[in-house]
DNA sequence: GTCTATACGCTGATAGAC
DNA sequence: GTCTATCAGCGTATAGAC
């Protein structure tokens, strides 16, 4: 892995860890065992390391969501399987929020001109989900149900990083099951 | 009003609006308008002013639930007017999100010991909403229908902030409407 | 490409005059 | 109680040797 691929990876870890603007560029070089000089013959400015960091978001959550669509699962399956994120990365959850949710809100507070780029993250998710609604039959209002499910996350990976209470996630979790599966009766 | 309460106003509004660790003391004191020495006679340290803040905003939560338990509306329309400050602070929260929310995530990215008085706030919501549902019947359950109309509120906030969209918002408190009704019919 | 050395503003925080 | 003056440390960023 080049140099530069290595510093976009340990910033979009100390960046979701510690945030944005708390995360040094000496915390990043120490990370990648580099001098901070040579850090600039990579990046300019810390803006385009963020910039960097949310284009390699955007590309590995469009790579996942196309493993799942090319997997065997249905379209009532792989939401399900979204959904369960919230199971999957609880550990990362508690300690940090959702890495979408609490990027977007962080360089909104900063009035940070990337913050449309980052919200970008969840208009990939939120084009997926309705595709996957549209699949189920709901084209009528695909999209609503896609910013549901969204709601969903957003809501439970706050809560749970305040509470760090996984029976609620189990919950809430079990809660939206029942609801897709009323929805696609519906369909 | 005295200095030591216009620096906790002003840290309060900062904190929402920039976040706690990018809110520097010469802001505090600009905003107030003193100088940046007066401000040690107040607080010896920033954490002391964060802890200042969380308890300003424990108590004003607790007096406005007061202050609604004390109307003639029921524990129905209360819940109702709860979920409504998604839109009662709709322009707040599409440029900074929840207050409660954002601030318990910073701190939790921080590692700062803070973090759990700041999740109290989320805690006086639950408690107080968790009687709202007991009023209405539901005992059983009370505290998971808490927990799940908080995990609306903060999932609309999320996306509010993200996305900006106020035909989202305006759907999302009308589904949790008709949620609400489908619940005291059970009860 | 990677390093060391360095500039310089802003940070939280202190000392002491008034 | 409020002020000015000042501190040490860290932040981003640059210059230039290797």
């Amino acid at each position: 892995m080049g140099t530069r691929e290595q510093i976009v990876d340990a910033a979009n870890r100390l960046f979701y860890e510690q945030g944005f603007e708390r995360t040094s560029f000496a915390a990043i070089a120490e990370s990648v065992g580099i001098s901070r000089g040579n850090f600039y013959y990579h990046f300019k400015t810390k803006d385009e390391i963020l910039e960097a960091v949310i284009q390699a978001r955007l590309a590995s959550t469009r790579e996942m969501l196309a493993t799942w669509d090319e997997g065997s699962a249905g379209p009532l399956e792989r939401v399900r399987r979204f959904a369960e994120i919230v199971i999957t990365n609880q550990g990362d959850i508690e300690n940090y929020g959702c890495p979408v949710g609490t990027l977007t809100n962080e360089l909104a507070k900063l009035g940070h001109p990337s913050r449309a780029h980052a919200v970008g993250v969840f208009e990939v998710f939120r084009t997926w989900l309705r595709g996957q609604f549209e699949e189920l039959g709901r084209t009528a209002d695909a999209d609503d149900l896609a910013m549901y499910v969204l709601t969903f996350t957003q809501g439970v990976a706050t809560l749970s990083n305040a509470f760090r209470d996984r029976d609620f996630v189990r919950r809430e979790v079990a809660r939206l099951n029942t609801w897709l599966t009323e929805q696609i009766a519906i369909a």
